[in-house]
DNA sequence: CCTATATGCAACTATTTGGTTGCATGTTGT
DNA sequence: ACAACATGCAACCAAATAGTTGCATATAGG
């Protein structure tokens, strides 16, 4: 179970606050997502690493500043596995619905 | 952002396999669940313990065992709230595209 | 040029996590 | 009744995580 990674990087409040923030602006810079998460900008900057080494956002550099952006191909992959589990699962249901009614 | 526990529940290769299991049975008891996942009984048990809390996965008693089984709910929630922050992205890009092409 | 800004890096600490072992307890089948 | 089975609970340990502070460094703007 290699995708473990990705739900391992949206399993903290902080992260996922970072990404509902770049979801609806198309690039921020290190600083700004990191004001406002009531942490340090450090700590802040953790968080954000661990996002960037799942692969859900990329960084570029920029001057002095940093720019991030969100890539949803990650979350992509993530959503269709939850999909298969509960797929099979009502595909299971379906099973024993039908073998109940025989 | 309290839906981080779900994806901290399922960010780990031996809970993301007693899920996958889950799925294709109806049931299973914990010591079935428990064989085979590379650790011992009481440490696969502390992992499905983290599902129960999430509200995965659901127990009952039944005798001297108990049986597992799969709560989509919370699966579902999961997934609609990654699908909601990728949405937001596409809509992102799309107002950027129009942007550029005016 | 010089100051303020944006960021990085390292050391350190407390807490949580993932795992173990050992022992206790209720349940079942013979 | 009793042995085997399914499970729970607690203590313990190592490693990972989340956070901090302090200091270094490069870039931008007046």
């Amino acid at each position: 179970m290699l995708e473990a990674e990705i739900y391992k990087a949206l399993g903290d409040p902080i992260r996922l606050e970072i990404l509902q923030r770049l979801s609806t602006r198309s690039a921020y810079t290190i600083g700004e997502l990191s004001a406002n998460l009531g942490v340090s900008r450090q700590g802040a900057r953790k968080q954000l690493q661990v996002l960037v080494q799942a692969n859900v956002v990329h960084l570029a550099q920029n001057g002095r500043e940093t720019l991030v952006t969100l890539d949803t191909t990650a979350l992509q992959l993530a959503r269709s596995f939850i999909a298969r589990i509960e797929s099979q699962w009502e595909q299971r249901l379906e099973a024993l619905k039908n073998f109940v009614e025989e």
